[in-house]
Order: C-alpha cells, then structure tokens, then sequence
DNA sequence: TTGACATATATAGATTATCTATATAAAATG
DNA sequence: CATTTTATATAGATAATCTATATATGTCAA
C-alpha cells in the first residue's frame, strides 16, 4: 500500500536519529535501512533526507567525519551526539503520545455513538 | 504535553472524516469534540478546519447544511456522504500500516543491533 | 572500453498542510 | 452595556516534504 506522503511529516528526523542510536551511519545507508525496516512503506529521498541531516548536525544533533572502508569508496558518516540522543527521546515521547490520541479517536466504538443532536 | 505540530500533518482529514462517521457535527462542534476526545493533544485551530470541511465538500465527501435547534442559534451541519465514508477507510487504513511501519523502526531493541561497521 | 546503471551526496524550487492573524456577527455573561 | 464565547470564514506565513537537477564514483554487460 502506498500511504500518503503527508503522514510522514514529523516523524522522518525521529526515525533518521532512531537509526543512528544504533550506531554511524551515511546517508545513503539510511535511505535503504529505513526502507528494509519498514517493509518499504518509508521510500526516502535523497532531496529529503540531506537536507535533515545537515540541518540536524548544524543544531549539534549529528556529527559527521568522512570515512573510507577498505575496498569501499569514501562516505560520510554521521554520529548521534548526546544531545541528539535527548532530542530523539523528547521525540519518542511525543510520538507515543500522538498515536495514542489518534486511536483513541479512530478506534471508538460504534456502540458508544453520541446521541444525534 | 505539547506535541510537535507536524506530527498533525496527514491525520486531520481522517480524524475529521472519523467524527462525521458517528453523527452530523457543525465545525466548532468538531474542535471541542476532538480536544475532549484526545485529552486535549488535538487543539485544532477554525483556521485549519473551516478550509479542509470547504474541501472535503467541493471533493463530494461532505455535504452540508443549515440547521437552527429550538433555542439554539443557525449552525452549519456536515453530513458523510459514502464517498467520504470510502475515503475514512482508506485513510483509515494507512493510517494503520504507517504507524505499524514507524513503530517497527522505533521499538528496534537494542540487542539486535546492527554490527557497526 | 564504453555506455548504462547503481551508488552517493548536494541544492534549488515547487507543493502542501498546517499555522497565525484577522474579520464578521450572534449569543452569553458580568 | 461591554466583554467574552460561540461560530464561520479567508488571506498570507510557515515548515516539511516533494521533484528535478547536478555532480562524481563504481560496477557490469555488450
């Protein structure tokens, strides 16, 4: 299924962090997790992704260090810092709260219909 | 607490579509239901709302009407009409396997870390 | 070995769904 | 009678995506 684009809003850096609580990561490395993760339904694009992550290290989120493995052209790889971490906590909390509150709209039951005014 | 605007992005319309699925609602009937339903997460502005029922109903999903309760002042009522009932469960429905995506990303445990390469 | 495709990063400009601000008017409240 | 709340409406700003485009390296098949 394809989900509509606008869902995503606000959630991409929370999973882009997410990512990198694991461990350093480049870019492009992030585009195929995400999507491996999430059975595709997260197809992000590169115009999408670096924009974030520069935004991201400008805030002190992210750090990144250019990094060539042996047999591997060079990338650019990106760290979560402690405050990155904090951000990605705060950012949890809200999404947990956020879904919450919209099932508990959607997944209302019928029988406890309001009375029609 | 307050969560991050963008995170709304997407979900109004269905939250929208899900109220109208129990009842006929006016506008600013919709906006205090929705807070009180949500414990308040979702404040959702006239600004944002009065547009998107504009557009819902030149899209054939709404239709609308004036009503005057005894005792009460003129409001404007909406009705789902069952387009907008077949677009509640496919927003519905998305809304679904995108929070099933994210929280398969987020809920990653730690144990099953990636190797860092 | 060359041309096409995949990998990898980057940015400009367009799109879209919110927001704020503002307007109007009726009804309630003090 | 003045202020606040209820109720609807729209213009313009903001923000997070998107598409399109650019550049360069590495891989693979013809």
């Amino acid at each position: 299924m394809v989900i509509d684009r606008s869902l995503l809003t606000g959630s991409t850096t929370t999973l882009i962090l997410k990512l990198l609580e694991e461990g350093d990561m480049y870019g492009y490395q992030m585009i195929e997790v995400l999507a491996e993760r999430s059975d595709d339904t997260f197809q992000l694009r590169a115009g999408t992704l670096y924009p974030i992550l520069h935004g991201l290290e400008k805030d002190g989120m992210l750090e990144s260090y250019e990094w060539k493995e042996e047999g591997e052209r060079a990338r650019k790889y990106y760290h979560l810092t402690v405050k990155g971490k904090k951000l990605l906590e705060k950012k949890t909390a809200e999404w947990e709260e956020y879904t919450r509150a919209v099932n508990k709209v959607l997944r209302r039951r019928k029988e406890y219909e309001t009375v029609q005014r």
